[in-house]
DNA sequence: GGACTTATTTAGAATAGGTCTTGATAAGGA
DNA sequence: TCCTTATCAAGACCTATTCTAAATAAGTCC
């Protein structure tokens, strides 16, 4: 749950004090999230790190990306019932899923605010956890297709 | 997305709106939903209907339960991969789900507050639907933990 | 009411994402 | 080096859900 910056730790340091090793697999799949920031799939991470290590098998790349969000190092998104996606965003944030495109975009939380702002929460719950997510048009969706629309007025 | 109040609109009406029927099946899957409002997943809303109307088939259930959802009479919730519950709660909430007990808890939205107000949502995107989600110890299962772990220190 | 059309239900097969199992490899420590 | 433990790879397996096809039921038009 808790989860240092990695400009504090980095991510061996992180993956060792669980008693785990960075493998070459491990970094693979790590390095891929870092390169490409967009909340790829388990397949689409194992397609893009296949490329680089053509042994490695999807069983493997589940086993890693579970590792590392153990570790804190990525995060598993879900949404609806779609495939996981993984993000190496540590910062708190929520997501929008664009039915437009497929995309996933990260949304911060706004500075000095907290979830229990805006919900209700009652006393004595303890929350380990939560996870927020959008769904609907992203920026360049929503004026692309703000756009036809007004021409189709005309 | 959009969903009438049932006070105002009754069920059957919603559904028949869409021009569909409301059937002895929808109508034994809505009401059971009605009675014990506790999160149920499909399969434990097929066992409850069952007892009632032993012929209806776990596809049926699983019919019902989309026809409605579309309709807007429930609320279909997803919480990490495990199996979708359904809410017949139409006020907007968000949801607590219990470590300890595996209950599921609803959680109001404060009055007059957004969830804009806590999270930086680009301008100019499109919100159609959104799902909050917390992981944790409801009231009860935290004081539990809470009286257990005193005892043990003294 | 009867014939026709469309919705709905049912049971079981099929699918998809993910997990588990097993045997082989590799890395560290004494 | 030998021993122990972690990790990997391949494929079998699991589970929630969806699909398919045939059977029923409910409207609708005459």
């Amino acid at each position: 749950m808790k989860a240092l910056p990695p400009t504090t730790t980095s991510p061996d340091e992180h993956i060792h004090g669980r008693g785990l090793r960075m493998t070459d697999q491990r970094r693979a799949v790590y390095d891929s999230l870092m390169g490409k920031r967009d909340h790829p799939t388990a397949v689409e991470v194992f397609m893009r790190v296949k490329t680089k290590m053509p042994s490695i098998s999807l069983a493997t790349v589940y086993n890693c990306l579970e590792t590392l969000t153990e570790c804190g190092l990525v995060k598993a998104v879900n949404h609806d019932r779609e495939p996981s996606r993984f993000c190496p965003n540590l910062q708190e944030h929520a997501h929008l899923f664009c039915e437009g495109c497929g995309g996933v975009l990260d949304v911060p939380l706004r500075t000095r605010r907290r979830l229990q702002d805006v919900w209700e929460l009652p006393e004595d719950v303890v929350v380990s956890h939560h996870e927020v997510s959008f769904r609907g048009l992203c920026p360049k969706c929503a004026t692309a297709k703000n756009k036809s629309a007004t021409k189709l007025k005309k």
